[in-house]
DNA sequence: AGCACGATGCTAAAAAATCAGCAGGAAGGG
DNA sequence: CCCTTCCTGCTGATTTTTTAGCATCGTGCT
């Protein structure tokens, strides 16, 4: 399948708002799209998704429920790992830092031992 | 300045190869895209880009070399930033795990604690 | 049953992006 | 100094994307 890297603008709008939601109708998309196009051409740009393989629908009554096709942890595996190599030269280590400066000061503390146990636990099963 | 998500597709697919490499020349962008254009194509998107603001160049000898206009520190925190909220419902705790088990698992444990000393420090300088 | 509503299928036009090629100019080597 | 080489400026055509609109179908309500 395609990578994102290759979608058109639109295309990549509406993969965000399936990635973020999970699932979502049509005009579900179309609430959550900047600067939102027409109905019709929200559902064109979904057809479109679907012939390329990057999402398929089912049916909710009457109504197209779509989905990506990537299961979420791959999504999400994919997108990270493009995250770090673009902007943090590949170290994973950079990247964890930098996440942990956007939040605030204070809470990283806690966050960090509450990782370490978290980290621990993943180790201990095996992981 | 036009968020990324308003770029077309080769528009950020330069975007992605100038903030992995800091500054790249129009060959060296070229290079690195993926099923590359002709070179003709690579300098038109790239005049594009930078009348749009997205980067301006700089002239070494003969040739321009083209960077980013954003500081890689404000690019990073927006590509956290949407990351963050597209994969991982906007935790960014979530996220920091999922970038830990992208790596080798024993690795991990080491690196957790290297991570909070790291925060230490910059919790100490006041930040 | 008939109707209103809201959805999809499909087509074609408009807009935007992508691309190639020609002309011109500066740098460097012989 | 002249020539080769490699670069940029620019223009116009092609391709892709994006869009709107009309026809149609099903659902559910009265």
């Amino acid at each position: 399948m395609e990578p994102i890297s290759e979608l058109s603008r639109r295309e990549r709008q509406i993969m965000d708002v399936l990635y973020r939601r999970g699932a979502a109708s049509v005009a579900e998309v179309m609430e959550e799209m900047p600067d939102p196009p027409s109905y019709s051409a929200v559902r064109a740009t979904l057809r479109v998704l679907e012939e390329k393989g990057q999402v398929y629908h089912v049916h909710d009554g009457p109504r197209y429920v779509y989905q990506p096709s990537l299961e979420p942890e791959r999504a999400r595996r994919a997108a990270l790992h493009h995250l770090v190599s673009t902007f943090f030269d590949g170290s994973a280590e950079e990247a964890v830092v930098a996440l942990l400066r956007l939040e605030d000061t204070k809470a990283n503390v806690v966050e960090i031992e509450r990782l370490r146990d978290r980290i621990r636990e993943a180790r201990q099963e095996g992981r």
